[in-house]
DNA sequence: CGACGAATTGAACCTATTCAAAGGGTGTGG
DNA sequence: CCACACCCTTTGAATAGGTTCAATTCGTCG
């Protein structure tokens, strides 16, 4: 059930043309550049590089979803990020004695795209618009970094919940019947691991929200039915 | 008594220096790119810039103190990071209708040299290894406001403040009869502000600290005392 | 249908906040 | 040079928001 995927070459080179970074090259160069990557699947659940193992890969996401996880001396995880198609993690240094900063998880069944950094390099070098667009890209990544750090100081636990679910519905919605579906299984764990608090207190949040007609949730799914009233309660603070 | 800071052109260039990612330029290159910059002089407290204004330009730390600050509704400030001379800040966008993300404010008397986005384009263009630089600063950024993240998430304030100091003497630590003094002038809302917390907790573990003889501490300066003492701390949970 | 993992709910506990008031160092003006 | 005022800091007591631990219910997959 939980085969790892497999992409075939035009799916490569659709989701290389996707990732934000190459997207203005030509197709000539795209295929050039798809000959440095190479190709991996992981089942769920199944790590991707961890968090402490020397850096020396960079990964796009070709399909499924990604978990970025920083873990706690106590074992109680941090989720930082989940990406999707396009997106890339793993080592963005040039050059250095550099270790892998998060564990990256699968989180649904998943492909993924990988490139020395040695080879990511020489891209750089060959095309540097892209390198501007890294650039930005980071800095994009630094504010919504700078962003999580200023509400988990100042917000309240609802708040955060009510901000983290928008943003994974800006992200990952999808409309259906019963509204704006999250298209990530996404646990209370998870989402505990992602607002800096418990399972158990995010869950009370989430009956909350729903009690109070906000949201539809489920066994590892969300669905969002006011996003205004969710905006409300994230500003709040 | 706290006039704007001017720097001589010997300084200027002395400072480009220092900066990361021009580190490696020839002398020549260097006098080049400095006529591309300006210079400004700023009082202690004095914005340099507010979160929000439009982003367009890049700002370089010469000398003095500068506090990078994101605002709340509630009033409630929090402190990103403090810089000194060599650091810069700013917009890194090439392009976009990007804003400031956050305030700046020299906390000491502060000399500063700006320099337009598109300038900083050009300089980018000019020299290669010089973005690769900036994507490996972007990077340990990201990292650090990662860690950030994690310890608000999962640690406890006193491991936060202890961390906190720990990061404060490793970038601003000075030898002294006293212990390591922090070169920066430090309030306990400053440090409240970086760590997550209130005014009033920040003092009473600073107390704490204190009666441990972990630190010195005393109206706007902390000494550290017992480097491994606030190591063991910062790691609990 | 049965079993396991996920989610919920309750109650006690605790950390950190809030509000309030008092203490101290610094620099300024008389 | 001293005294006052201001701001930073400290300390106390009450409160609240969130955690923890424990038990139960629910949903989904095999």
């Amino acid at each position: 059930m939980t085969e790892p995927h497999q992409c075939s070459v035009d799916l490569r080179l659709k989701i290389l043309g996707k990732v934000p970074f190459f997207g203005d090259l030509s197709p000539a160069d795209l295929d050039k550049i798809n000959t440095l990557f190479r190709e991996r699947g992981f089942e769920q659940d199944e790590v991707i590089c961890f968090a402490g193992d020397p850096a020396e890969q960079l990964f796009v996401v070709a399909d499924g979803r990604v978990k970025l996880v920083r873990h706690t001396l106590a074992g109680k995880d941090v989720v930082l990020d989940i990406l999707k198609a396009g997106e890339f993690f793993g080592s963005l240094t040039a050059l250095g004695d550099d270790v892998y900063s998060e564990t990256a998880q699968a989180q649904t069944s998943t492909c993924i795209l990988t490139i020395g950094k040695d080879s990511f390099c020489q891209i750089l070098d060959l095309y540097p618009p892209v390198t501007l667009k890294v650039i930005n890209i980071m800095a994009a990544r630094l504010r919504t970094a700078q962003e999580y750090v200023r509400q988990l100081s100042a917000s309240p636990v609802e708040a955060r919940i009510a901000h983290t679910l928008l943003v994974l519905c800006k992200k990952f919605g999808q409309a259906t019947d019963v509204g704006l579906l999250i298209q990530v299984p996404l646990s209370r764990d998870d989402l505990a691991a992602m607002t800096g608090t418990t399972t158990e207190t995010a869950s009370r949040v989430m009956s909350q929200f729903q009690k109070d007609g906000l949201i539809e949730t489920g066994r590892q799914w969300v669905a969002i039915l006011d996003r205004a009233g969710l905006e409300a309660i994230s500003e709040e603070s």
